[in-house]
DNA sequence: GATTATCCGGAGTTTCTACTCCGATTGTCA
DNA sequence: TGACAATCGGAGTAGAAACTCCGGATAATC
């Protein structure tokens, strides 16, 4: 099941009327919110009602509630892909790479449960991400490369490496939210873990 | 929410007749395997299925199903504190404790879900935790102890950092449970962070 | 400003699941 | 072996949440 899917943005349909562009935009933004906040079990009424729409409306956008979590979850895909490009700019490649590391954990910590969407949503979601997470993973893996370029990170990982030491961080960084010391601690050995071994 | 707890094993109230011990270990496995296999998200029922006994047997065992969950987390916990005394008798130091962490990330690639558990059940759990982890903590806080006596384990992380990573690779080896090179890779990444810089 | 296709809202439907209750069954002890 | 209490089994209950449907409202178009 992988339809066109032209729906969301400027895909290939027809142009959505303001007040729905408007609406999903909210919900968007609703559903993050009250995600990270409650989990992701918390009910779709309860979104409709943080976005200030009829819970219908939630349904038409969305026509799953599954399709509303991975809405959200390519959101903050995209974002995260967004802030690695940015750092492309940087001077010190090595630098770049573990400060955008550091950005993701650190949003991990805030933005409670977004790991656990992850392990919840399951395969289904995983499959997605594969072509979703695409943004993700260019802008990563350039940033990656540049950076063991500069000596600055190991030369024996690659992408997926890095990819799952990310999720692990952060589901490291949730469960220790409460002690912002404790969590720059463990970050710091992940981070040490991926620095080139000094010869 | 915290009741003296005495139903399980040979606490303090009356002994349990034989056959409800028998149902009540086959329940446990099959909760854990049911579990492990689709996620915490199964029904009840499903578990009594394969346990081979009726659902009212599995809710007056474990009168909620978080009790359930709570007590197929604390049966894990315990044999893993287990594993950790059984490496206290080892030579190196060092090896025993990356053993262990290796051990423990092996299972979570195996026994799927095991970490989602933890994210899923919530707060509660992770309050409980603080009491019937005690015994992990006792037992993996020994090992780290030793590990850095030896000068095999950095000093400047403790139990709360060691636990917190734990769950993070543990995350992370799920999610490219498929890929045994990879997974060992990004394990070898967080272990060679744990170990003391080499002066 | 009138027309029309589009979109909204939320009560209602369906499905699912945790949990209860009590007659039938089974272990235990004299 | 008989009597009694503990335990089992599973149909039934209550509640919640995903999803549908359609009359009313609203934006786009001329």
């Amino acid at each position: 099941m992988t339809p066109p899917k032209r729906a969301p943005g400027p895909g290939g349909g027809r142009p959505l009327r303001a007040d729905a562009l408007r609406n999903r935009a909210r919900i968007l933004e609703a559903a993050e919110a009250v995600f990270a906040a409650h989990g992701t079990s918390v009910s779709t009424e309860e979104v409709a009602r943080q976005a200030g729409v009829g819970i219908g409306t939630v349904f038409r956008h969305f026509p799953t509630k599954e399709a509303l979590l991975e809405a959200v979850f390519v959101a903050r895909l995209d974002r995260l892909a967004a802030e690695a490009d940015a750092l492309m700019g940087a001077e010190d490649p090595g630098e770049a790479f573990f400060a955008f590391f550091t950005q993701v954990v650190g949003h991990a910590a805030t933005k409670n449960a977004f790991t656990a969407a992850l392990a919840e949503a399951g395969v289904d979601v995983r499959a997605t991400t594969a072509e979703t997470g695409g943004e993700l993973k260019r802008a990563l893996g350039a940033l990656l490369r540049r950076a063991q370029d500069a000596g600055a990170v190991r030369h024996d990982i690659g992408l997926p490496e890095v990819l799952a030491l990310l999720v692990g961080a952060s589901g490291a960084a949730e469960r220790v939210a409460g002690d912002a010391a404790v969590r720059e601690r463990t970050l710091g050995v992940v981070l040490d873990g991926l620095r080139a071994p000094r010869e």
